[in-house]
DNA sequence: ATGCCGATGTCCT
DNA sequence: GGACATCGGCATC
């Protein structure tokens, strides 16, 4: 890795405050490399889901099935699940193993690889919907249920910090999408966009 | 621009 | 059988 790079290890995602990382996460490079294909895209959306007491949680109330079990994994664990039996949504886990603490990576803008992610999306333009959205970068990036379990300090799927920080006033803290059915915590705000992006996933659709 | 729909693995009733 | 941390296509406004 070039000198100015940073792979977060350990001490960045076992902490307890999830949504603290969440927002800390916008800015950081997600990066997947094997096969000799290396592909990287800036995470400019992300959503927390903040263990047994949230609602919209695959944990709430302290479920725990063969699907969500990497939820509940080592801090620095992915979480790669199927949903709506089609889309791979990869979750970055936080916090101690057992406490089933993660956080959605929603959207990407593309930096390297953008030739394999074409490849891998079936996509032949570019265009903003290639790492938009969290199905559509899991697929950009080549992410599938089959890496839930692997360690984000490994050489095959990690994140980086380059240095860059977004001012403030460029991060805006709104509702998780596609939770309405989550009651009480459908309205939490735990979603943390970069504004202006035009990568961030739109509420309607 | 907005809305409906089908695809369909996993979990729940 | 129904719900769901989604997406793209097609219909309609």
């Amino acid at each position: 890795m070039s000198p100015g790079l940073k792979k977060l290890d350990i001490r960045f995602y076992d902490r307890r405050n999830v949504l603290q990382i969440a927002r800390e996460l916008l800015g950081k490079i997600l990066v997947t490399q094997w096969d000799g294909i290396h592909s990287s895209g800036r995470i400019v959306e992300t959503e927390a889901y903040a263990g047994v007491n949230d609602r919209a949680s695959h944990a709430f109330g302290g479920r725990r099935t063969a699907r969500s079990e990497d939820l509940y994994g080592a801090p620095g664990t992915a979480y790669v699940y199927i949903c709506y039996g089609m889309h791979h949504l990869f979750n970055v886990i936080t916090n101690k193993k057992n406490i089933p603490h993660g956080i959605l990576i929603r959207a990407l803008e593309p930096l390297e690889g953008v030739d394999h992610m074409l490849h891998r999306t079936g996509k032949t333009v570019a265009d903003y919907t290639l790492t938009k959205g969290p199905g559509n970068l899991a697929r950009a990036l080549g992410m599938t249920k089959l890496h839930s379990g692997a360690n984000l300090i490994s050489e095959e799927i990690f994140i980086v910090d380059d240095g860059l920080r977004y001012p403030k006033d460029q991060i805006a803290m709104t509702s998780r999408i596609g939770v309405e059915s989550a009651r009480e915590d459908a309205e939490l705000p735990y979603r943390f966009i970069v504004k202006g992006s035009p990568y961030v996933s739109s509420r309607k659709s």
